[in-house]
DNA sequence: TATTGTGGACTGAACGTCTAGTTTAGTAGA
DNA sequence: TCTACTAAACTAGACGTTCAGTCCACAATA
């Protein structure tokens, strides 16, 4: 116990397994119990915990990728080595001191109302997402466009813990008879989440509470106009030919252009 | 204009520019006009073709974070130098080759219901976005994250583009009568395109016709519920779904990481 | 003393630059 | 018209730099 913190990424210290391990299939704490009681030096839990934290540091004023094992280690005290032994990338560093870091810091509300929820909810995660900590959701998005590894693994580590936590609401809603249950549930989430999400990546709109009130005024409200039976399509189904995507984007011959 | 390509995000041809000229504040196609008629070499169109060409192979294939400036001038029969004599960085080359290879693989529908049309086009994008050449969107969004200046440029050469052809769906909409105008337009946008942006970025959930149809049904229908009866369709009239892609066969079919 | 942790040096990949020399094209003088 | 001159683009390859990740010798500890 004190002699493996609760780092969930960091490398099994099983003996018998020497260098290139990879985190991502590391059960979570495997040792501890049938472990044949460590022999020699002990890791050293100060030497970790300045890990992180420097992690964090560096991690709240630029983007991750122009963080380095180098600077971790330099403000950490730390040799690189020593990170290199206990995780095996720099962003998987990352992703544990984010998780170590956080500590809960969206709460979930239950105010009767499913709306009301997920409009504080939304708000919530948001500030939490738009702050120094926060903004590290979408690096870590962003690191997974080119390590589906790493991306598998950050959606199980906390995407999909946060939407439990949010599906929870969105059941509350369906049981109380606030929200239609013929819309699928995980659809629900990211018709909640979606929009501000692809805001904060590509930027190209405001992230503030007003916004998020917006946003799930709309999904709970939808955009059909209802009044004075005005609601449906102005006219029949029409089938566009041209509207759909052009062939010949198979992966073979892909040489376009 | 024989001399100089529609390349949009090549370096200016300013003589008097030497090196450190970053495109993103280049005008598109400054030259030819009041230029005093160049006199040496004229640059290889063919040559930039190739380099284009390549890249686009190359990003086909692997996330645009491992495909190298080395890798595009070998496969382009070309030298390093005559690259980074056009492009300040290797995500230009990208980009460039991204806007040059699309030729508006997305069309616009016009059916005569805001409704069909989003789904028409939510799907055509899908279809898009998750095929080899569309893939980039997600590189080009992960590598902003970094690069706020690159994020910049591509949200005005390719994202805004984008969103003025979804836009004008949404007045036709609006001005129908079928959408409600007290919601704003960018979020209809992003209700619209948010959700399975977000997915096809986490990788959490399926980006099929189905999804999309999904999402496009529960934006417009809402999930409150009303007191008497549902306030939304139960069922979308997807009947035009058959008309473009069959299901079974579709590639995009397939759950995405 | 066996075993593990640690630090500095090291390797290799990749970005982007630089130099030297070659090719192409406009210009000017004979 | 022919030819030399000049400007610009191209090629090949070496180079400087940064950074990820590893190796090895040594230090700490059960």
């Amino acid at each position: 116990m004190i002699e493996n913190s609760g780092c969930p990424l960091a490398r099994s210290r099983t003996p018998a397994s020497p260098r290139r391990r990879c985190a991502i299939a590391t059960p979570l704490r495997s040792e501890a119990a049938n472990e044949p009681k460590a022999r020699g030096r002990r890791r050293s839990l100060q030497a970790e915990a300045a890990i992180l934290k420097a992690t964090l540091y560096l991690l709240e004023r630029q983007p991750l990728r122009k963080v380095t094992a180098d600077a971790i280690a330099r403000r950490a005290g730390v040799s690189k080595t020593t990170i290199y032994k206990w995780w095996p990338n720099k962003s998987l560093v990352a992703l544990d001191a984010y998780l170590a870091g956080m500590t809960e810091q969206v709460a979930m509300p239950d105010t009767g109302s499913a709306e009301l929820d997920f409009t504080q909810q939304l708000k919530s995660v948001m500030a939490f997402y738009t702050s120094p900590l926060g903004r590290l959701f979408c690096q870590f998005l962003a690191e997974g466009q080119s390590d589906p590894g790493f991306l598998a693994l950050f959606r199980e580590r906390f995407l999909y813990a946060r939407r439990d936590t949010a599906r929870v609401m969105w059941r509350r809603g369906v049981d109380r008879g606030e929200i239609r249950e013929e819309v699928d549930g995980e659809i629900v989430l990211d018709l909640i989440y979606g929009p501000m999400i692809f805001r904060l990546l590509a930027g190209h709109g405001s992230l503030s509470d007003r916004e998020s009130e917006a946003v799930v005024e709309a999904v709970f409200g939808g955009l059909r106009r209802s009044k004075n039976g005005r609601r449906g399509r102005a006219r029949p189904d029409v089938t566009v030919s041209g509207a759909t995507v052009q062939p010949g984007v198979n992966p073979q011959e892909a040489e376009v252009v």
